[in-house]
Order: C-alpha cells, then sequence, then structure tokens
DNA sequence: CCGCATCCTATCGGATACTG
DNA sequence: CAGTATCCGATAGGATGCGG
C-alpha cells in the first residue's frame, strides 16, 4: 500500500535501481534535458553541455540507448553525421527530471 | 530560456549537482521516501529499508540532515532514542523523487 | 540502541592519445 | 565528425568490529 512498500522490491530490483542511476547520473540528467529540446547531432551535444569529455558523452548515450531512452541514427556519410534523439520513454524521463533539477537548483543557489 | 541553458550553469555550480546526488542517491531516495509516511527510529529505518548497512544508513542520514532535508531528533535517555524525520525541503524532495520511482519501476519490470 | 572506525573493492569519471 | 583505447585518481559502498 505504502510508497516503502514499493521500494523494498526496489532494493531487492536492481533493475529498477540501475535505471534511476542512469537518468539521474551526472550527464544523464544533462543528455536527456538537452535532447528534450530536439534532435542534436553528437557534436552539438558536446558542445551544448559543458565540460562532458568524449568519452562520458558516448558512455551516457550508450546506456541511454539501451536502456530505449535515446534514439540514435546514424547516416552513412563522410564525414559521419550521427542524430540523437529522445524516445517516448526518454520523454517521459526528462518530464520527470526537470522539476527535480528545477528544484535542487533553486534550493542550492536560493 | 531553455532548460538547457539552466542545466549548463548546472555543470559549473556543483552545489546544484551535490544536492541532486544526495537525494538520487542509492539510499537516499530510500530514506527519503520511508521518511515521507512519518517520523521513524533509527533502528525502524534500518528494518524498513530493506539490505541497508548500518554504515550507509548513517551516512545517508547525515548526508541529508546537512542538506537540510532531513531533521534528527535524539532524546536525552538510556539506550538511546534518535527520531528522524522530514523538513519541509525533504518533503518537496520525496514529493519529486515518488513519481520517478514509479515511473522507473513500470519502466524496469514492466 | 545508536553510531564510529577501519579496511577493502568496484565503479565513476577525467586526461590523453589514436582511428576511419 | 564521431567515436575507440588506455591509464589514473577519487569516491561509493559493503564487511567487520568496537564503544557509550
Amino acid at each position: 500500500m505504502s510508497v516503502v512498500r514499493d521500494l523494498q522490491l526496489d532494493t531487492a530490483c536492481p533493475d529498477t535501481r540501475a535505471l534511476v542511476e542512469h537518468v539521474t547520473s551526472k550527464w544523464g540528467v544533462l543528455v536527456l534535458l538537452a535532447l528534450e529540446e530536439g534532435t542534436q547531432r553528437w557534436s552539438e551535444l558536446k558542445r551544448s553541455i559543458d565540460g562532458v569529455s568524449e568519452k562520458m558523452l558516448i558512455q551516457t548515450l550508450q546506456t541511454l540507448e539501451a536502456d530505449q531512452l535515446v534514439r540514435r541514427d546514424a547516416l552513412p556519410v563522410v564525414p559521419p553525421h550521427v542524430e540523437y534523439s529522445l524516445t517516448d520513454g526518454g520523454r517521459e524521463a526528462a518530464a520527470l527530471l526537470g522539476p527535480l533539477m528545477h528544484w535542487a537548483q533553486l534550493r542550492a543557489q536560493g
């Protein structure tokens, strides 16, 4: 009945935990909210998200893609042209993360 | 204007990031949602939150207390009797985390 | 009952250099 | 442009044991 009851399941359910950790990770939340505004290329994302290393950007994108929150479209041209966008699930996640980030920002910076 | 603009500030603002990491941490989210139902003693929390070690429970509580999301009340009796409850800020956090956990759970377990 | 101290491991995440 | 590969330090988090 209670929220806690559900959460005890969580502790026993690594999948739920993993998903939460992915979307709330340092770069995961930034990627999701950046893509919430629309499709972006890899290099655009790298510029949008200040301070992200190539390693972490790729890694984060691959994780979120595996979670089916982000879609990757690679156009077979030279030079490579790869676009990233949110799936429906990704939009759901972003919609939940936005308020959380907003709250944290208000609280941390006054 | 955009959400992303705000988030770029985030990257440069460790305080916001830290707060998000605290409330979305493995045990932080469980503590906040457990306390959302009302005041609990330390030993009750330990039993409520399945699998938490003493070290992590204490550490999580101290972090959230420092963030002013959790209040600690120690009654000067023997044996010690310590109660934990949410502050207004803690209730705000819990209200944002509930939907996120619910979403993750539905998505992870179907 | 409540909490601290210590040790240990795995993972996170940054820096750097290299490829098609 | 869009990655891959490798090394490295810092930290999260578990196990165990002690103390008031």
